[in-house]
DNA sequence: TATTTCGGAGTGGTCAGACCACTCTTATGT
DNA sequence: ACATAAGAGTGGTCTGACCACTCCGAAATA
């Protein structure tokens, strides 16, 4: 009844291809069919078959390469991030949200990685910040930190958040904050490493009416 | 000379709109040109002005609405999270790394919401978790706290993971664990319902190497 | 006059088919 | 053996058609 019943063909197709990926495993290079063989397989029109796939590379999910085929592609958020940044308006919880889930899980991060990180990678990642720009330190120090703790699928998803928060409202990094989380890892002072992520997040926090 | 030097219309029809709605201010609830107008303004082809807007329906910034218009949308990820995360988790899904994320989900979702929660709601709850099957308690309950928590991106993700943990290998649910849940929760004993969670999810975990 | 009904105009949803531009393979000719 | 040209396959774009839905106002009705 409501409009939500309706399923729009290209939708439709979205969840196609999606199935396609995952019946035949395929992963980072590997072809799609062509649009015409969708088309006619899926029992829809070309254009159809397009608004579903001009959609998922808006999204950076494939890649097209005119003359040859279309092909999966690693997921890289670049493009969304500049298109979505226009539009993302000041919408105050939506950031906090975001914010509340991205301080989650960099404190699970941090708890776990202070249990598998060496001081002597410690020393290195200390030099490494001391020398990069300022500029996306935060994404560089956490994704060293996600990488360590060798789960992925966090790792992913922390990827995805982050960018959606880098998008919208820019994390204001500060070398020292760094530095002194770096400290108390290799302290392997937990408790104290809590407060200081939350202490840094609440600065974040827009505040609601 | 290179691929990348050469715009789609599509891609250009994109820039227009967000031109368009920059210049005219437009915001929240605010309609669009028809697709045949923006077709005749652009000189695109309708079919290019479509591929478009599907793809920033998709993104979740646009509302369709079939014979009526397109509506500008307030911005919320949700949707694309969805879409990236089944084509992100392609790669990774280990049962251990999503089972690690799923404990991690639900610690801090209960760490949150014990906080919120009354001693009627949990109450009522408690009397839920008495009549309801087995089946699907897990998720019946989770969902429960998750929406307490009101974070309504925290309860897509976990939603999001919690099917795929359903679907590779079920949660062995038990009664018991909820009530005692409850019991715990009521008490705000953080340190035991930590320890539980743990316990519960130790039992679950493969053994590795 | 007040109410109901109906139909047209505008809009999105979908399709079919055409033609162009590009890439790669293969057959052809030197 | 090599260079070249032709063809097949693919994405990119356009045109035009028809359907389904929403809305609103004019006409028919009470």
């Amino acid at each position: 009844m409501t409009n939500s019943s309706k399923i729009k063909v290209y939708q439709e197709v979205l969840e196609q291809i999606r199935f396609y990926i995952e019946k035949h495993q395929l992963s980072e290079g590997d072809k799609l069919p062509s649009e015409r063989e969708l088309s006619e397989q899926l029992n829809a029109a070309r254009s159809s078959v397009r608004e579903a796939l001009r959609a998922i590379e808006l999204l950076g999910l494939i890649e097209t390469k005119h003359g040859e085929g279309t092909f999966l592609k690693t997921y890289r958020p670049y493009q969304t991030v500049e298109l979505l940044a226009t539009f993302v308006l000041r919408e105050s919880t939506t950031k906090n949200e975001l914010l509340e889930v991205m301080e989650m899980l960099e404190h699970q991060c941090l708890i776990k990685v202070q249990e598998v990180i060496t001081d002597n990678e410690i020393d290195i990642l200390e030099q490494e910040i001391l020398m990069h720009e300022e500029e996306h330190l935060h994404t560089y120090v956490f994704n060293y930190f996600f990488e360590k703790v060798k789960n992925q699928l966090l790792l992913k998803v922390w990827h995805l958040i982050n960018n959606f928060v880098q998008a919208s409202h820019e994390l204001t990094p500060d070398q020292n904050y760094y530095l002194h989380l770096l400290k108390l890892i290799k302290d392997k002072n937990s408790v104290e490493i809590s407060g200081l992520l939350k202490d840094f997040y609440q600065q974040n926090y827009v505040n609601a009416r």
